[in-house]
DNA sequence: TTCTATTTACGTTACGTATCGTAAATAAAT
DNA sequence: ATTTATTTACGATACGTAACGTAAATAGAA
């Protein structure tokens, strides 16, 4: 076997076809039915993948639920090409497609608003609000050391000023999420950070 | 309340007919299918009764199953009135009357030969055999009690020739386990106390 | 190269319990 | 005597794992 491909375990291969199937169902349940209605029991009746391979996938339903919730969200890592704009609205706008769905929206607020210290809580924080964020510290300290643009005062300010009012309204529901909400954050976070270099 | 009734507990009674229901299904699913498909998955299906109902009422499928085997059987208990010999004869013949069946016999064979430190054989020893045993002392007993019969010379010697045959027969199965065979048994064991008194 | 042995995953079925809403009982208050 | 409160059992549903037979893979022997 070539040495540049990582060698197979021995004995049968995990089946990526289960997981998918398994993802879809949990998918379906959380857009069609609602958070309460997934469960371990619901997905295998209706994916066909028996309980235990879904347990050797996921741990509990709620990693499930948040396996199944990041189908549609690939953290912008797609936008590997073009300026740190393009790649920036790239992300926003596949961050905000996750959640944009009214009943996207009701899914992260029930996994917000419950207790801080659950697992589902936890996961959500950790996988969605604070990977977006450093894979836009990612972008951007790229972006500097690339030479395209100056080094930023302050880049934590500078992540809060962009992710901030995607995650406030997206908690909130005050005002739509919509993919030109993403597009103007992008455009004025970057527009102050070029009225910093001229003054 | 009445002082001679055994006051009720508080709260809902545990339902004797639910009891009932799944200890007819466990016969049922014994009988016709066999000891192997006598599951709690089956018989709360079979029965309609849940699974947690069943389970505050017997600890696993093996009490159940034993519960299940002993609808047929009643320790000769009933046999109040009569003679030691008529006494000793109905319980004899209830004994057989349980085991007498092709499948019943299959499921003491099972019970007997499986492993002696497993719950189910324990509970058949206990449940059956020596149970059984322990009735026949009483009987006895109340016999030379009540002044209609010598006391034997060996008691426990007396036991054994009553019930070692009749469980000889259920395990080994080379002979037939009829009442025919009960009533001799039971004859020749009075017969020997007889003849131990004229002698 | 083919065959056999071994390893690991999958699905089926069962286990035994947790949680929850409801039912059936008694105890206490009115 | 009636109503309300409390206790305990029931059924529904879900959880998470055990055991087993089979499938899909690699490793080793021939």
């Amino acid at each position: 076997m070539s040495q540049d491909l990582e060698q197979r375990k021995r004995g049968r291969p995990p089946s990526l076809a289960a997981r998918a199937k398994a993802l879809r169902a949990a998918h379906d349940i959380l857009m069609n039915e609602g958070f309460g209605r997934l469960t371990i029991e619901a997905v295998a009746a209706k994916s066909g993948v028996s309980k235990p391979t879904i347990y050797r996938h996921w741990s509990n339903a709620s990693e499930l639920a948040m396996a199944a919730l990041m189908i549609g969200y690939d953290g912008g890592e797609t936008g590997g090409g073009g300026s740190l704009e393009d790649q920036l609205l790239a992300q926003m706008r596949s961050l905000v497609t996750a959640f944009a769905t009214t009943r996207g929206r009701q899914i992260a607020l029930t996994l917000a608003a419950s207790d801080p210290e659950s697992e589902m809580t936890k996961a959500f924080r950790n996988r969605v609000i604070l990977s977006s964020r450093e894979r836009g510290r990612e972008l951007i300290e790229g972006a500097v050391n690339h030479g395209s643009m100056p080094a930023p005062e302050d880049i934590e300010v500078l992540l809060d000023m962009l992710y901030a009012p995607v995650f406030y309204r997206l908690l909130l529901g005050h005002l739509p999420l919509s993919l030109e909400f993403a597009d103007s954050v992008v455009r004025a976070a970057l527009a102050i950070m070029e009225v910093r270099q001229k003054g």
